[in-house]
DNA sequence: GCCGTTTTCGGCCCGACTGTTTTCAGTCG
C-alpha cells in the first residue's frame, strides 16, 4: 500500500505520545508532534519528493533524524524507532492521553499502579473506585475521569463551522447584554475559520466588577460548568459543545483575542519573536521588562513586533510570519470580491426554487452572473437532467434573462463524471452550454490510480470547464475519495480548465492546502455555493473563509471576474 | 529532535485553574 503523509503524520503522533508516557525530554515529544502537523498541512507528498530525492530536511521542523525516518516509513512502510517503542509500553495507550484531565504523568501512574491501558480498563477503575487510592488522585479526580472517559468512549465529534456558528451567535448575543461587557468575540479556530471546530473560545472585554461569568453560568444552554475562575470559565453546552471563556481587561484585549485566536503554533512562533528582540509576549500584551508596550488591539501587538497584522485564516504557522516579514502577505479574498456563482440548482432538479427566484436571490447577495447547473441524467434520483430537458432549460433562460437586470443567468450543467470518465451527456447536448461543471457522484472506492485517470480523462473532454467539489468529501460523515490532487491541478493548468471550492459546509472542497497548490500552479479557483435553495448563497461565507485559509486573493480566482472576462477564460479551451 | 545576523551547544512560550497539595504538580489552552 503506499504511503501517504497522514501515515507518516500518524506514526509521528504516536510517537509522540509514547514518548510523552516515558517522560522523555518535552522537546523532542514537541519535535514529532510539530513535525506530524508539518507532514500532514503538506500540499505535495512526501512519497512523491522521496522518489524525486528530494531534500526533506528542507521542510521547516525536519532535520536529519525525521528525514531519515520519513523515507524509512515511505520506503518500508514501517518505522522501526516506534516499533521499539511500542514493544516498551502497551501497545494502545497513547489513546489514554485524548482523554481530557489525562496527561502524561497520570497515564503513567493508572498503568503502573493499576494496570489501566485503555479507555474501557480506565472506566472500570474508575467506577470500582480504585483510582482515588492513588496519590496525587482523590475523589474527585475519579468522578472527573469516569465522566470523561465515558464521554470520550461515546465519540465527542468536532462541530461543522455552519452548526458552532449557531451556538456561537446566540451566546455572544446573551454575554454583550451583561453588565459591564464592552466587547465580545468567538476567538479560536471558529475565528480562523477551520471546517470543523472542537469548541468554542469566546473573549469578553469587561470593566471590573461584571456579572459576565455569572451570566454565562446561568444560561439555560449550559449543561455543566467544567471549571470557573474571575477570569476564565469553562462548560459544556446541552449540544455537547464545549465553550470557554475569558475576561479580560480592555487594555489586554488585542493580546488576548491573538493568544486565544492561536493557532497554538502560530502563538509560539509569535513568542519566540518576542524573545528575539528582548519582549515577552503574553495573554495580557507585549512586555517589556514591566512595561506593557502594546496589548490594547491585535495590530498594536504584531507592530510591536515588527510585523503588520496578520488576518486570523492564515495564522496556523505555515509560513504567515516570514511572509508577514517580508511583506508578501497576500490581499486576501472577501465576500464583497465575488462577481459571481458558477454552480446552482433549481426545482428542475433537486433544487426548491425557480430560475427567477434563484436569480433574484443571487442578485440581492451582490452577485452579477449565476450559472444554472443541474444534475445529468444519471442521477434519477435528483430528477437529473437528459438532452431534452435540458434544451427545454436553456431556452427557458434565455428568455428570462431577456427581462433580468443587474444579474445574467449563464446556461451550465453539472455533469456526472462516470466511472470510464466519459461524461453523461453527448457532446451535442453539452455544445450550446456556458459552461459544463464535472462531478464524481459515484464509484468513491476506486483506487488511486484509477479514480486519478478517471477525472483526468474528464477534462480532456473539450467542454469540460470546472471539476466541482473535487474530493467528493463530506465532513465528518465520508472520507475524501483517493486522488492524487496534485497531478489533478496540473492537468487542469494544462487543459485550460477550473477547480471548485464548493462553499457548502458540509463540504469545502477544495480544502485549504489544496486551495493552496492550485495557486501554486496558478489554477484558477471557483467559489460556489451549490445552492439548492435561495438562502444557500449565504454558504459563500464559508468557502471564502476555506479560500483565506488557503492564501487565495481576489485575482487566483475565477468567479471574481467581471462577466466579459469569465466568458473569455470559459472560452479558452474550446 | 530542531536550530543558528551572538551559536554546532544549549537553548527551546506562557499563564490559569483544579485538586490535593500545606506550597505545588498536573493539565490545559
Amino acid at each position: 500500500m503506499p504511503i501517504h503523509n497522514a501515515d507518516i503524520a500518524a506514526a509521528f503522533t504516536e510517537m509522540a505520545d509514547l514518548l510523552e508516557i516515558q517522560q522523555a525530554n518535552p522537546f523532542r515529544i514537541r519535535a514529532y508532534r510539530n513535525a506530524a502537523r508539518i507532514v500532514g498541512e503538506l500540499a505535495r507528498e512526501v512519497r512523491a519528493m522521496v522518489e524525486r530525492h528530494e531534500d526533506l530536511t528542507e521542510l521547516p521542523g525536519i532535520g536529519e533524524d525525521l528525514a531519515a525516518k520519513m523515507r524509512e516509513i515511505v520506503d518500508s512502510g514501517r518505522c522501526r524507532a516506534l516499533d521499539r517503542l511500542k514493544s516498551e509500553l502497551p501497545p494502545a495507550i497513547g489513546e489514554l492521553l485524548r482523554v481530557p484531565g489525562l496527561g502524561p504523568k497520570r497515564v503513567r501512574t493508572l498503568w503502573h499502579e493499576l494496570e489501566v491501558q485503555t479507555p474501557e480498563q480506565l472506566a472500570r477503575a474508575a467506577r470500582d473506585g480504585r483510582i482515588r487510592a492513588l496519590s496525587g488522585f482523590g475523589a474527585k479526580s475519579e468522578a472527573n475521569i469516569l465522566k470523561s472517559v465515558e464521554e470520550h468512549l461515546s465519540k465527542a465529534r468536532r462541530l461543522k463551522l455552519a452548526t458552532a456558528a449557531q451556538y456561537a451567535h446566540s451566546l455572544v448575543d446573551r454575554l454583550s447584554a451583561a453588565q459591564g461587557v464592552i466587547r465580545v468575540e468567538v476567538a479560536g479556530s471558529y475565528r480562523r475559520a477551520r471546517d470543523t471546530v472542537g469548541d468554542l473560545d469566546i473573549l469578553i472585554a469587561a470593566r471590573a466588577g461584571s456579572d459576565v461569568m455569572a451570566r454565562f453560568a446561568a444560561c439555560d444552554e449550559v449543561a455543566q460548568v467544567l471549571a470557573q475562575g474571575p477570569t476564565r470559565a469553562g462548560a459544556v453546552l446541552k449540544s455537547g459543545l464545549q465553550v470557554d471563556l475569558r475576561v479580560v481587561e480592555e487594555a489586554a484585549y488585542g493580546a488576548a483575542l491573538c493568544y486565544f485566536t492561536g493557532s497554538k503554533a502560530h502563538n509560539i512562533a509569535l513568542r519566540r519573536l518576542a524573545q528575539e528582540r528582548g519582549l515577552k509576549l503574553n495573554e495580557y500584551g507585549v512586555f517589556r521588562g514591566r512595561n506593557r508596550i502594546a496589548g490594547d488591539s491585535e495590530g498594536s501587538v504584531y507592530r510591536a513586533l515588527g510585523l503588520p497584522w496578520i488576518a486570523p485564516e492564515l495564522r496556523e504557522d505555515r509560513g504567515e510570519i516570514a511572509a508577514a516579514r517580508a511583506g508578501r502577505l497576500p490581499r486576501l479574498v472577501q465576500l464583497g470580491d465575488l462577481r459571481g456563482d458558477l454552480h446552482a440548482h433549481t426545482r428542475a432538479s433537486d433544487g426548491h426554487h425557480t430560475l427567477q427566484e434563484m436569480a433574484l436571490a443571487a442578485k440581492a447577495t451582490g452577485l452579477t452572473y449565476l450559472a444554472i447547473t443541474e444534475h445529468s441524467r444519471r442521477l434519477a434520483m435528483a430528477r437529473g437532467l437528459d438532452p431534452r430537458r435540458l434544451a427545454e432549460q436553456c431556452e427557458e433562460i434565455d428568455r428570462l434573462n431577456e427581462t433580468l437586470s443587474g444579474i445574467v443567468l449563464l446556461k451550465g450543467i453539472e455533469v456526472d463524471i462516470l466511472e470510464d470518465g466519459s461524461l453523461d451527456l453527448p457532446d451535442a447536448a453539452l455544445a450550446r452550454l456556458d459552461l459544463v461543471v464535472g462531478a464524481v457522484h459515484s464509484h468513491f472506492d476506486l483506487s488511486r490510480r484509477k479514480q486519478t485517470e478517471r477525472i483526468l480523462r474528464a477534462m480532456d473532454h473539450r467542454r469540460f470547464t470546472l471539476l466541482a467539489h473535487p474530493t467528493g468529501r463530506l465532513i465528518e460523515s465520508r472520507p475524501p475519495y483517493d486522488v492524487d490532487m496534485l497531478r489533478l491541478v496540473r492537468h487542469a493548468k494544462t487543459r485550460g480548465c477550473y477547480l471548485e471550492l464548493n462553499a457548502h459546509p458540509d463540504r469545502l472542497d477544495l480544502s485549504d492546502s489544496h486551495c493552496l497548490i492550485a495557486k501554486e500552479e496558478g489554477v484558477l479557483v471557483s467559489i460556489n455555493s451549490d445552492a439548492h435553495s435561495r438562502e444557500e448563497f449565504a454558504n459563500l461565507r464559508f468557502g471564502i473563509g476555506q479560500a483565506r485559509r488557503g492564501w487565495l486573493a481576489p485575482a487566483d480566482l475565477l468567479n471574481s471576474r467581471p462577466l466579459a472576462e469569465l466568458r473569455r477564460l470559459l472560452a479558452r479551451n474550446r
